[in-house]
DNA sequence: GGCTCGCACGAGGAA
DNA sequence: CGTGCGAGCC
C-alpha cells in the first residue's frame, strides 16, 4: 500500500480512471497553444532543463504542460513527479491547471506542494531519525521566539543588548545554510556575544524534547537524513523519477542541497525561474543557485522564455532599462507583439499624504476612464509598496474617500492574536502535551495565575518530569496553588481533559474501523450526544471563557476579533478533525479573502510577486526607502542589486498602465523628513516615460487648501529642501521633457455624490462606532462625510457609511 | 497579581 | 507616531 496516494486531497485528481499507460498515444492537445520555446521547455523532458522565464512569459502554462506531457507521453506516473514550489498558492494554482489540461482524471497524484509541506509529509516518515516521533508540532515565528526567550534569559543574556530576536535570525540563517550547530563554521562562532552555537544546540535540544520543529528544521533535518541515511536517500531518488522547481533563484542552500540529493542519481530535474526576480536573499535565497545551474548540472538544457504575453512595450522597456544597470545577470531580452499603449507615468508629490491624496483620486478617475484610457475596475487596480508601514497612508485616505480597498497579505489570519489563542487551546486539547501552547493560554483569560504561579506550575512539572498540565494538576491537588487561582487552574485542568476525552469520542463516519481504545476513557458517555469537532471548538472557546474575554472587551478590535473567531470556527468545516486542522494550519498561511465587492489591492512588492493587474500603482520612490536605506547599508551593492530586482518585478506586474510616484517629504517616526527620489527613477529610460507634473508641486496653489499638509513653518523648510528633489539629473531630463510637451492637463472638478440616506441618520455628538478608528462622537456633518472626535484616534473625517450608530451607551 | 502610565526604541520582506 | 516593556501603584 503506497502512502503517496493520499498526499493530496486536490478535487482535480479525486475520481481514479485511467492508468497513465493507456493515456500514452492520446493525442496532446496541450502542446498547441505553446510558443516554440515553451514548447522545448515541455519537450525536453530527460536530463537537467533551466527553463529561464521572464516575467509574464508563460512560465506557469509550460510548467503545468511538462506535468501533463510526462503523463500523456507515459513518462512517469503521477507519483513518480515531484514539483516544487514556494507559496500554496503557485502549488494550488499549478494543481488546477494540471487537472484541467488533463482533460481526464489519473491514478494517483503527483507530490505537488511547497518545500514545506512535502518536507513534513517526508519527516513524519522518519521523524525517529531526527529524534523525532512522527507527530511532532511544528512552531511558527512566534513560539520559536518565545522559546528562545527563554533560552535567553536562562542563559543570563541581558536581552536589551542582545535581543532574542537577533539570535532567532542568526539561527534561521544557519538553517537556511544546511547547517547543524555542529557544522556552524568556526568564522560564525562570534555570532551573538559568542554564545550564538551554544544556545543554537540548547535550542534544538530543546525542540526535540518538546517534540517540535520550525519552519526551518523541515528541510533542515530531510536534508541531514539523506546524508545520513543514503538507503533513504536512494529509496526517494528512485520514487521522485521526475522533479520540477519553480521560483529556481529563490531557493536557498538547504533546499538546493536537498533537490541536489534527489536529483543526483537520474539528474531529471527541471528548474523555472528568473534571475531578474529574485527577491528574497534576506531569507537566505541565493541567487547563485541558479547562475550556477549549468555548473552543478553539466549538459543541462537552457530554454529562455522571452516572449512576454502580459504587458505593453512601454512597460518592458522601462523596466528592462531599470534592469540593465545590474551585472551578472543571465540575460533576457522580453518582447511582445503587444500594442503600444500607455508609458509608463511619473509624478512627483510634496508629501506622502499628498500622493496618497493623488492615487485615490486617479484611482476614482480611472474607474470612469481618463485621460484617453479606458475605464478600470477597482480589481483591475493595484498599489505595490516597498515597506508595508506605507500602506498606513493609502488606507486612511482610502477609509476616508470610502473607496473599497483590500491588504493582501497583511497580518496573516493565523498570525492574530487571537486566533493564535484559539488554536493554542485546540492543540492543547489534541495533544495535551503541548507545553507551549500551555504557556500561552493558562492565564488566556485571565485567571489570576501570574508569574508566580507558573513558575510554581514549571518547577512541579519538571521535578515529576510530566508535562505542565499534569505539573498544574499535580501543583493544585497538593496545595502548592491555592486561592482563586488555584479554583481556575483546577477548573481548566479539568476542561482541558473532558474536551480532550470529548475529542476522542465516538465520532464515527460510515465503516470506519474502530481500534480506537473506547475503554480508557471510561466516563465517555456511549451513545450520548455525538459531538462534532465543530461543536467541540466552539465549547472550547465558550467554556474557556475566551470568547466571553473579547465580548467584554471595549477597544475598537474586538469584534472584529470575534467575528475571525467565527471564521476560524467555519474554516473547522472543510476538516474531519481538530488534527487534520491545526496540520493544514501550520503550513498553510494565507489569507484568502473572496468577497464580491470590487476592491483595489495594496500590497508590498515581495506579495505582488507572481501576480498581475491592468493597472499598477508604485508608490515611495524615494532614496533610502525605496531602494532601502537598511538593504544597501547591510548588503551593499548586492543589495542594492536585489532592490532593483524588486522595482523590476513590481513595473513588470503591469498590463497596461503603470504609474511611479514618490514625495518629497514624508513622515517617518512622526517627523517631517525630505527625501530624494529614487536613483531607480532617473534609470528609467526617457523615451518610456510620461511625467504628469501636478500644478500644486511647481508654484501652484494647488492643494494647498487641502487637508493635512505640514505646517507654515515645516512647509517652508521642506520646500527649501525640495529645491534640491529636482535637481537629480534624470528629474531635469524629465521635466525638460514635460515643458516641451505642455504641463499636464488641470485636474477635473468632481463634486460628491450625496448619500441621503447617510446623512439623514446622523446627528450632532451622536456616538458612533468605526471599524478602523473605534468609538468617537459625531463633531461635524458634511454631506456623506462625518467629522468624528474619535476616543482613540482624535479627530477624523470619515464617509458615513462606513460609520455604525453604536449602542453602548458612556458610561 | 493586574493595571496603567511613561519611556525608549523602532519601520523590510515571509513559509 | 506606534508599540512593548518595566516600574510602580491599586
Amino acid at each position: 500500500m503506497s502512502s503517496f496516494d493520499d498526499f493530496d486531497d486536490t478535487e482535480a485528481f479525486e475520481q481514479a480512471s485511467l492508468s497513465a499507460r493507456a493515456m500514452a498515444a492520446r493525442p496532446m492537445p496541450y502542446l498547441d497553444g505553446l510558443n516554440p520555446a515553451q514548447r522545448e521547455a515541455v519537450e525536453t523532458l530527460n536530463g537537467p532543463v533551466l527553463m529561464l522565464a521572464g516575467a509574464g512569459t508563460g512560465k506557469t502554462k509550460a510548467l503545468t504542460a511538462r506535468i501533463v506531457h510526462l503523463l500523456t507521453t507515459g513518462s512517469a506516473r503521477p507519483n513518480e513527479i515531484l514539483a516544487v514550489t514556494f507559496t500554496n498558492k503557485a502549488a494550488r494554482e499549478m494543481k488546477n491547471r494540471v487537472g484541467g489540461m488533463l482533460g481526464q482524471a489519473i491514478e494517483g497524484v503527483p507530490w505537488l506542494g511547497t518545500f514545506h509541506s512535502i518536507c513534513v509529509k517526508l519527516l513524519r516518515r522518519h521523524a525517529e531519525l531526527a529524534g523525532l516521533k512522527s507527530n511532532f508540532t511544528i512552531l511558527d515565528t512566534d513560539d520559536q521566539l518565545r522559546l528562545l526567550k527563554q533560552l535567553v534569559s536562562a542563559a543570563g543574556i541581558d536581552d536589551k543588548r542582545w535581543p532574542a530576536r537577533q539570535l532567532a535570525n542568526i539561527i534561521d540563517g544557519w538553517k537556511n545554510r544546511a547547517l547543524t550547530p555542529g557544522k556552524v563554521p568556526a568564522a560564525d562562532a562570534g555570532a551573538y556575544n559568542h554564545k550564538g552555537v551554544g544556545l543554537y544546540a540548547q535550542y534544538q535540544e530543546r525542540l526535540r524534547e518538546l517534540n517540535a520543529v520550525d519552519f526551518g528544521d523541515l528541510l533542515l533535518h530531510m536534508v541531514t537524513i539523506f546524508q545520513d541515511h543514503p538507503d533513504v536517500l536512494q529509496q526517494y531518488q528512485r520514487w521522485f523519477r521526475y522533479i520540477l522547481v519553480d521560483e529556481y533563484q529563490d531557493t536557498n542552500v538547504a533546499q538546493y542541497l536537498w533537490l541536489r540529493l534527489l536529483a543526483s542519481g537520474h539528474r531529471n530535474i527541471c528548474c523555472v525561474g528568473d534571475d531578474d526576480q529574485s527577491i528574497y536573499g534576506w531569507r537566505g535565497a541565493e541567487v547563485g543557485n541558479i547562475l550556477r545551474f549549468e555548473k552543478d548540472f553539466p549538459g543541462a538544457h537552457v530554454v529562455r522564455l522571452e516572449q512576454n504575453y502580459r504587458s505593453t512595450p512601454h512597460i518592458l522597456a522601462a523596466a528592462s532599462g531599470v534592469i540593465d544597470a545590474n551585472e551578472g545577470r543571465l540575460g533576457k531580452t522580453l518582447w511582445t507583439e503587444a500594442q503600444e499603449g500607455e508609458k509608463v507615468r511619473l509624478i512627483g508629490h510634496w508629501d506622502g499624504e499628498e500622493e496618497a491624496r493623488w492615487i485615490g483620486e486617479e484611482v476614482e478617475s480611472m474607474q470612469r476612464g481618463t485621460r484617453g484610457m479606458r475605464p478600470f475596475g477597482l480589481d483591475e487596480m493595484a498599489i505595490l509598496v516597498r515597506a508595508s508601514h506605507q500602506m498606513r497612508a493609502f488606507e486612511d485616505r482610502f477609509l476616508t474617500i470610502g473607496l473599497p480597498y483590500r491588504v493582501i497579505g497583511g497580518p496573516r489570519f493565523y498570525e492574530r492574536m487571537e486566533i493564535r489563542d484559539a488554536m493554542a487551546y485546540f492543540r492543547l486539547v489534541v495533544s495535551p502535551d503541548d507545553d507551549l501552547a500551555f504557556e500561552r493560554i493558562v492565564n488566556t483569560p485571565k485567571r489570576g495565575l501570574g508569574d508566580k504561579a507558573q513558575q510554581t506550575i514549571q518547577m512541579t512539572a519538571r521535578s515529576n518530569g510530566v508535562s505542565l498540565v499534569e505539573g498544574a494538576a499535580i501543583a493544585v491537588e497538593s496545595g502548592l496553588i491555592k486561592g482563586k487561582g488555584g479554583n481556575q487552574l483546577r477548573h481548566l485542568v479539568e476542561s482541558l481533559g473532558r474536551w480532550h476525552e470529548m475529542m476522542r469520542g465516538p465520532i464515527r463516519a460510515a465503516g470506519d474501523d474502530e481500534d480506537a481504545v473506547i475503554d480508557d476513557g471510561a466516563e465517555v458517555p456511549r451513545g450520548g450526544p455525538r459531538v462534532s469537532h465543530i461543536e467541540l471548538a466552539e465549547m472550547i472557546l465558550d467554556e474557556s471563557g475566551y470568547t466571553e474575554m473579547w465580548q467584554n472587551d471595549k477597544t475598537p478590535e474586538a469584534p472584529g476579533r470575534l467575528e475571525n473567531l467565527k471564521e476560524l470556527v467555519k474554516a473547522l468545516e472543510s476538516f474531519e478533525n481538530l488534527q487534520g486542522f491545526l496540520e493544514h494550519v501550520a503550513l498553510i498561511m494565507d489569507n484568502e479573502s473572496d468577497d464580491a465587492e470590487q476592491k483595489i489591492s495594496i500590497m508590498t512588492l515581495h506579495a505582488a510577486k507572481g501576480l498581475e493587474f491592468p493597472a499598477v500603482f508604485l508608490p515611495g520612490w524615494e532614496d533610502g526607502l525605496f531602494p532601502s536605506q537598511r538593504s544597501m547599508d547591510e548588503s551593499g551593492l548586492k543589495g542594492l542589486e536585489e532592490e532593483r530586482r524588486l522595482a523590476y518585478v513590481g513595473i513588470t506586474r503591469a498590463e497596461e498602465v503603470c504609474t511611479i510616484s514618490f514625495a518629497a517629504n514624508r513622515r517617518v517616526f512622526g517627523q517631517w523628513q525630505s527625501a530624494l527620489p529614487s536613483r531607480f527613477v532617473d534609470e528609467l529610460p526617457a523615451s518610456h516615460v510620461d511625467v504628469l507634473t501636478p500644478p500644486g508641486l511647481y508654484g501652484g496653489g494647488f492643494g494647498a487648501a487641502s487637508g493635512a499638509a505640514p505646517g507654515p513653518s515645516e512647509g517652508l523648510e521642506a520646500k527649501a529642501a525640495g529645491a534640491n528633489v529636482y535637481n537629480s539629473p534624470g528629474w531635469k531630463r524629465l521635466q525638460a521633457r514635460a515643458g516641451q510637451r505642455g504641463m499636464s492637463q488641470p485636474k477635473e472638478t468632481r463634486n460628491t455624490v450625496i448619500d441621503l440616506d447617510a446623512v439623514s441618520s446622523f446627528t450632532m455628538g451622536e456616538r458612533v462606532f468605526h471599524q478602523k478608528f473605534g468609538y468617537g462622537a459625531i463633531v461635524g456633518i458634511e454631506g456623506d462625510k462625518l467629522e468624528i472626535d474619535f476616543e482613540k484616534a482624535g479627530v477624523k473625517k470619515v464617509v458615513a457609511r462606513f460609520v455604525s450608530a453604536s449602542d453602548d451607551i458612556p458610561f
